[in-house]
RNA sequence: GGGCGAAUAGCUCAGUGGUAGAGCAGCUGCUUUACACGCAGCGGGUCGGGGGUUCGAUACCCUCUUCGCCCA
């Protein structure tokens, strides 16, 4: 047997097994699946690949594995396909910063440059996430890594949108998009923030009324720069301080513009500000609507970097808040800033800079998402596709069902380009300059899925792509399929399509879960999955949202390899605090425990070093439970494959009674796992291994293995040590795959079992009968109990044995009888049985558990005052006890009504109690009075 | 404004129409040779407030309060 060191060790253990399950094609699935097997497939969120591992991956990768680690044990063809996401901003502007840094830029260096540059950046540093997995144990089968931007899955996408296309699904259209002035590109809804409300101001504005010299119409807006753009002023038609006004016409002031006053009951709430209502069609979603209504001309002020763009007037070039502030000036020069009112309001920002968003108007491409949507709500609807937990249906219904169009272009370098054509040469609408492509509203694209040689109209030959490329969900949003080779019919999509599970967090329901359903419905005519599980967020152990700028986040990194004393200051404060020695280093294992454990359905985990420090103790809890078990298993050899799970002839009381337990567990796990109810199948284990397996089964098995045993008694023992830490480190393998395989490796094992506890068959097993070992070994655990409650109150030293009696009815004496070695051990104690009712020894400590009386005689050694005191405070509790149930027996209401059987428990309930309090009286009686 | 979730021991959280649970923390005692990352024992809760249904509610219904999230 190996000697194994004394504490468990998780570093060398973690680092070495990984490249040993991949080097031996563990986590490989096949295609076709071998016959008779069922498949399980799940496909990994693909990270973005500028990003490192966060606590979300970890919590992702760690819920994902389990299902794959416990897939694959039950023997199913099972693929778990990570893959990484291009994330179109973010990685540009990652390559943009350094750009800056050389003092060049993405335009000084052209668009084709500027791709080779960032492809490059992909190469060197887009695995760094993927490796950063590896790290946690995650068993995906790496031949099949993808990345939304391959030209594979670029040919999927073109695929997609060209048929789309073809179907009228996707349009181009110049409509208010929101435009963000600093990534300088169109985002969708999803992608704007809408912030708090936050204290802003009400400006308002006298507009001469043309005609009527001294008559203004004053409008009250939070947004005065943008008079600028005003086409209009509305007001309600019901409202008695316009009547005169409807008609009527406004110099719009600094603009040398004349508008009209409209009459809009929709966009115009008499009760607010003024009444009346400056319209900026080009710049506001409501105005745009009512510039569509009443056909209003649309004028857009800003350009790009949201400017104003206005030549000729004052205003132009300036910067939006600066414009505000000179327009400010000008209206209060003029005597036209009639009042300023305090107002809060919330503002639209980019979800990824956190610049305000200005609304603009412009052409760009959209999915029509309608047809997609009312299939996908279908799916979930109907049960086909089910979500956990099941609260997030009524997101998703309500999303789905009240579903925008899609903006899916992005004035961005990096990503997907859009494959829609344009003729340089009769297109009067594509503007062509040096490497930079124009292409106005109104041009006529031709969408395909390679370049046209030449324009279909005038043959010319200057054909130009689209500038723009796609949301990058759009790409992950085909991840289920376009990764297993869509559009061709391969074995893998064949094998893998639909997959079974979805898992990721529940914040990206709409951003790709949901898109991910619509276009899965609608290019393979199923749902992508049947089951969705969405985990919710990892705060910090106070509940706070981790975040850079509060300092709070945790490196799953950190907590696996630890952190010493001299790099702390790059930890988050609190961890500084928790650990001012150093982060000691918990391992994946600990880790992946701790989220497992803390990932209750639908509620938020907050990380707490505590309880992984907890989780920590167990793995070495399994590792010294095991090394106990190596130290008794020098002279053991395994028998013929499967032997051990076979009962001795001579198996004790205890090997029955851990076999027994060890089937209830392995039930509950199983159906634990089918319910997705991870934080219970963890809990479950934990509570078997370190409650009954180490604190009751080790202990009861150690008399097998002192003089006086039988060889067949410690045959059996070790058999079942063997069997047990071999069965429990199947149920674990999945929460914890390092320390398992070890541990697993080192114990003897049969020839033909599987080469690694990865592969090895998962547990399996029905919820046995009640059976008898279990009344048995309860009734000894309460012995035992009895007589070291007694000790502890006491205080009696856990070295110094005496003499204790057990009282309780004759059968209950009967069962214990063969037992009693085991209470003189457990409990260090010489025991002698006792009928119920026999007479005490003289200072008698009594302690009642359930049907078991403990008794111990105390002379000369005990404070009795303290033993009065634990009496007395039991009699209370039991006297208040059977107060109620008494209480609740004499309430006719409740005989009459209440079931026949919760009655007669009810009276047993109150025998017995009363019983137990009698005896406690007695034995208060008996103590000495001083 | 609409929707959703949460409120249970000092902390983090399970849970059930019929005597309130775990882990951690706390207290007491222990070099009991697998484990001090441990062992044994103990204390601790009007289950957010109010109302209703019921023989019986922490659980089911209504309402209020507080906190969090999403949508507009």
């Amino acid at each position: 047997m190996p000697e194994l060191p004394k504490a468990y060790e998780p570093k060398d253990v973690e680092a070495k097994w990984y490249p040993i399950w991949e080097k031996a094609g563990v986590f490989k699935a096949s295609s076709p699946a071998p016959a008779g097997k069922k498949t399980f497939t799940i496909v990994m969120p693909p990270p973005n690949i500028t990003g490192s591992l966060h606590m979300g991956h970890a919590l992702t990768s760690t819920i994902e594995d389990l299902m794959t680690r416990w897939h694959r044990m039950k023997g199913d063809n099972t693929l778990w396909l990570p893959g990484s996401d291009h994330a179109g901003i973010a990685t540009q502007m990652v390559v943009e910063r350094e750009l800056k840094k050389e003092g060049t830029s993405r335009h000084q260096i052209g668009r084709a440059k500027f791709l080779e540059r960032t492809w490059q950046w992909k190469e060197k540093y887009g695995s760094r996430i993927e490796e950063q997995i590896k790290v946690l144990g995650s068993s995906c089968d790496w031949s099949r890594d993808n990345f939304t931007m391959s030209p594979k899955l670029n040919r999927a996408v073109r695929e997609v949108f060209v048929r789309l296309h073809e179907e009228g699904l996707i349009y181009r259209d110049e409509r208010l998009i929101n435009w963000c002035p600093s990534c300088l590109t169109a985002l969708s809804d999803l992608e704007v923030e809408h912030g708090e409300p936050k204290k802003g101001s009400l400006w308002h504005l006298r507009y001469p009324v043309k005609g009527k010299p001294g008559r203004f119409l004053v409008v009250a807006t939070t947004r005065p720069e943008t008079m600028l753009g005003d086409t209009a002023v509305a007001v309600n038609s019901t409202d008695p301080r316009y009547k005169d006004l409807h008609g009527a016409t406004i110099e719009l002031p600094f603009t040398g513009r004349e508008i009209p006053v409209i009459i809009d009951d929709v966009l115009v709430d008499p009760k607010f500000g003024t009444g009346a209502v400056k319209v900026t069609p080009a710049h506001d979603f409501n105005d745009f609507a009512t510039g569509k209504r009443h056909k209003l001309p649309m004028i857009s002020i800003f350009d790009a970097n949201a400017k104003v763009k206005l030549p000729g007037s004052h205003f132009d070039g300036l910067d939006r808040f600066k414009a505000r502030k000179a327009l400010l000036q000008a209206f209060e020069d003029k005597g036209l800033l009639e009042k300023i009112e305090d107002h809060t309001l919330s503002i639209a920002t980019c979800d990824r800079c956190e610049t305000v968003v200005e609304p603009m108007l412009s052409p760009q491409w959209y999915v029509k998402t309608k047809p997609l949507a009312e299939p996908a709500w279908e799916a979930v609807r109907s049960g086909q596709t089910k979500i956990i937990p099941d609260f997030w249906t009524k997101t998703y219904e309500h999303w789905m069902t009240n579903i925008q169009d899609w903006c899916i272009s992005r004035q961005l370098w990096w990503g997907h380009q859009i494959p829609a054509y344009y003729c340089s040469k009769c297109d009067p609408h594509v503007k062509v300059d040096g490497a930079e492509v124009r292409i106005a509203t109104g041009a006529s694209p031709t969408v395909a899925r390679e370049k046209p040689a030449q324009c279909g109209k005038c043959g010319s030959a200057e054909m130009v792509q689209d500038p723009d490329v796609l949301d990058t969900w759009f790409s992950s949003g085909l991840w289920p399929f376009s990764t297993l080779g869509w559009p061709d019919q391969t074995d893998d999509l064949k094998t893998f399509y639909p997959n079974s599970v979805m898992e990721t967090a529940g914040d990206i329901i709409f951003f790709w879960v949901a898109r991910m359903m619509m276009f899965g419905i609608h290019f393979m005519g199923k749902p992508p999955f049947h089951t969705i599980y969405l985990h919710s967020l990892v705060r910090d152990e106070h509940g706070q949202k981790m975040s850079k700028t509060k300092g709070n986040v945790v490196d799953p990194l950190d907590v696996v390899y630890g952190v010493g004393k001299e790099d702390l200051g790059r930890v988050s404060k609190a961890m500084q605090k928790a650990f001012p020695d150093g982060v000691p280093a918990f391992g994946s294992d600990a880790l992946r425990f701790t989220l497992t454990a803390q990932s209750m359905a639908g509620r938020d985990i907050k990380l707490s070093f505590e309880q992984m420090s907890g989780y920590k103790a167990f793995c070495n809890k399994i590792w010294n439970a095991s090394r106990f078990a190596f130290m008794n298993l020098e002279d053991y050899t395994p028998g013929a494959f499967g032997a051990e799970r076979a009962l001795h002839a001579e198996a004790t009381l205890a090997d029955k009674w851990i076999r027994v337990r060890l089937s209830r567990v392995v039930a509950r796990v199983n159906m634990l796992l089918e319910e997705y109810n991870f934080s219970e199948v963890a809990l479950a284990i934990y509570h078997f291994v370190w409650n009954e397996f180490c604190d009751w089964y080790l202990e009861l098995a150690k008399a097998a293995f002192r003089e006086g045993a039988t060889p067949g008694m410690k045959r059996s023992a070790q058999d079942t040590l063997v069997y047990v830490l071999d069965q429990s480190l199947r149920l674990l393998h999945p929460i914890m795959p390092f320390i398992t395989e070890e541990i697993w490796q080192t114990l003897p094992r049969n020839k033909g079992s599987e080469a690694f506890l990865a592969l090895a068959a998962y547990p399996e097993a029905k919820e046995p009968a009640a059976a008898r070992e279990e009344e048995v070994v309860a009734l000894l655990i309460d012995a035992i109990t009895a007589i070291r409650n007694i000790r502890g109150e006491n205080q009696l030293a856990p070295s110094k044995s005496f003499a204790a009696e057990v009282h309780a009815d004759k059968a209950i004496l009967d069962v214990l009888q063969a037992h009693t070695a085991q209470i003189d051990r457990l409990a260090n104690v010489t025991v002698t049985l006792k009928t119920a009712g026999s007479p005490k020894p003289p200072q008698a400590a009594v302690s009642m558990v359930n049907k078991i009386e403990g008794v111990v005689s105390l002379v000369g050694l005990i404070d009795w005052s303290k033993e009065r005191e634990r009496i007395g405070r039991d009699i209370t509790k039991l006297e208040a006890e059977l107060d109620r149930v008494t209480k609740k027996l004499a309430n006719a209401a409740f005989t009459d009504k209440a079931p026949a059987d919760v009655v007669a428990k009810e009276r047993e309930k109150a025998d017995e109690m009363a019983v137990q309090l009698k005896k406690l009286q007695t034995a208060l009686a008996q103590i000495p009075s001083a």
